[in-house]
DNA sequence: GTGGTCGGTTCATATACTGAACCAGTGTTG
DNA sequence: CAACACTGGTTCAGTATATGAACCGACCAC
């Protein structure tokens, strides 16, 4: 691994629950040594990627990130796009919404929304989405690049007893966001947390990203589940659209299949 | 340089007029080797920080950047607060605002903003100000910590004819500058483009930033010249009052002492 | 004082970075 | 069509650069 990764890597050690780390409790948690991660942290704050608070000696993220990240969007306009779109999909379903964008053969977070509907709420606070394991996930690796595949069985992990580890048990999941244009994660990444996720395209006609809802167990009803993929459907035209990518029509052909079906399943019930 | 430097100045190399970059084109811009270039730009690519675009093989920003700003922005507030500021202040003064936050020993662009009064005003495009050439430059020396003095000898370089190139040359402005509470930078980073600027603090009582005012030399009358310190030290007080700090009374003293001598002046003449 | 932190530094070791030379693919040009 | 000038990407020997155990001084609790 490169000497940059492993300086890049301390980067994503930063959350919202920890803010600020000090050297000591960075080595510990990038379970590397203290020599190593201090010159890393130099270089870092060089370039202005973190900053030493100079009270506490701590280090937090830095400025720079402030203007890449505008200038990224400036470049490529993605969470303007979006926001309407996960506004009204959250409220309309009163779930927890996210939007990923897939970058190379790794699914990143690009913004969220909780709704305010429910006390008890899906909260998935990641910078990258699992492949195998959630919903954006599935509908990556189904209706992206095919190199997604491979670099999913890559990648196994249990995140709980339901997460599929085997090629075949993804296989089986992709079958099933292929024929429905919709894909599904129920308790496979968090116990207790379903999700639905609906693929996103721009201008290019490649899968650009996916956006999902997030819902706990106890309330997730086939009524739900059924609002939310007539929801997330549309959230997915509208950020496909101002992306500037049109939706193939083998996906809206199958979102109108499963829409039907679900529908018939519905009245049945 | 380290290895991880080196990755990282990649980043810097993308601007508004450069959005995206091949592979040959940043060897050339970065100065070195296509090998080290192509490995450096996988390493980003995998942490997200840089995307290759599938169709014409070139680089750009990656949404890694998005996530990160946004938590950098979420730890500590600083455009939020600014915002309103900047706004009124290059509304009132009807030229270009810039705020600039120092982190370390470098003076890191934050936003800015451009007042639509003009058909010709001051656009000053750079990620890193200047310690010596700049307004705001100045402010950081002379109100920021003393290292920065050290620093802004070390790099001098000659943007104008005008700009400072000896400590001598630097103590004189920083002389200036104290006593009035306002950085000044007339012509000396752009030929025909004069700034002033005024320091901002933070919750630890230390100089956090600056916000300047940048015109065109050609309507930089001693009347702008009042209007803008005026509105410079309005802004001030707010940013800083947004940013947790107060303004240490020895620069609301030199402030009043340098407003009530300029309006000497301004009455005289 | 003792022992536990902490942030930061040193230096010999060896690992991982470097860059010239090399592909293969794609226009351009005469 | 063949020579050329570009791409983006790969290889491998040589060495520059990263590494981590041990160390330091400062701080804190007891």
């Amino acid at each position: 691994m490169s000497s940059a990764s492993k300086a890049l890597e301390l980067l994503s050690l930063f959350s919202k629950a920890k803010p600020e780390i000090g050297l000591s409790e960075m080595c510990r948690l990038a379970n590397r040594d203290k020599a190593t991660t201090y010159r890393h942290l130099q270089v870092l704050e060089k370039a202005g990627f973190v900053e030493q608070i100079v009270t506490s000696k701590n280090y937090r993220l830095g400025p720079a990130l402030l203007q890449l990240g505008r200038m990224r969007e400036a470049t490529v306009p993605r969470t303007a796009g979006a926001e309407s779109a996960i506004a009204t999909l959250a409220e309309k379903t009163g779930e927890t919404v996210h939007v990923t964008v897939l970058s190379g053969l790794t699914l990143f977070a690009l913004m969220s929304r909780e709704s305010l509907r429910h006390s008890t709420r899906a909260v998935i606070d990641i910078t990258t989405f699992p492949l195998h394991a959630t919903a954006s996930g599935i509908c990556a690796v189904t209706f992206g690049p095919d190199e997604l595949f491979a670099e999913a069985c890559d990648n196994f992990k249990a995140f709980t007893d339901l997460t599929p580890m085997t090629a075949e048990a993804l296989e089986t999941l992709i079958v099933t966001a292929r024929t429905s244009g919709i894909g599904r994660s129920i308790g496979r990444f968090e116990k207790e947390i379903n999700s639905l996720s609906a693929p996103i395209f721009d201008q290019t006609g490649q899968f650009a990203g996916a956006v999902s809802v997030a819902s706990v167990a106890s309330r997730f009803t086939p009524e739900l589940e059924d609002t939310i993929k007539t929801e997330l459907i549309t959230a997915s035209r509208e950020i496909t659209k101002s992306w500037g990518g049109v939706i193939p029509s083998a996906i809206e052909k199958a979102w109108s299949g499963a829409m039907s079906s679900h529908q018939e399943l519905d009245t049945s019930s």
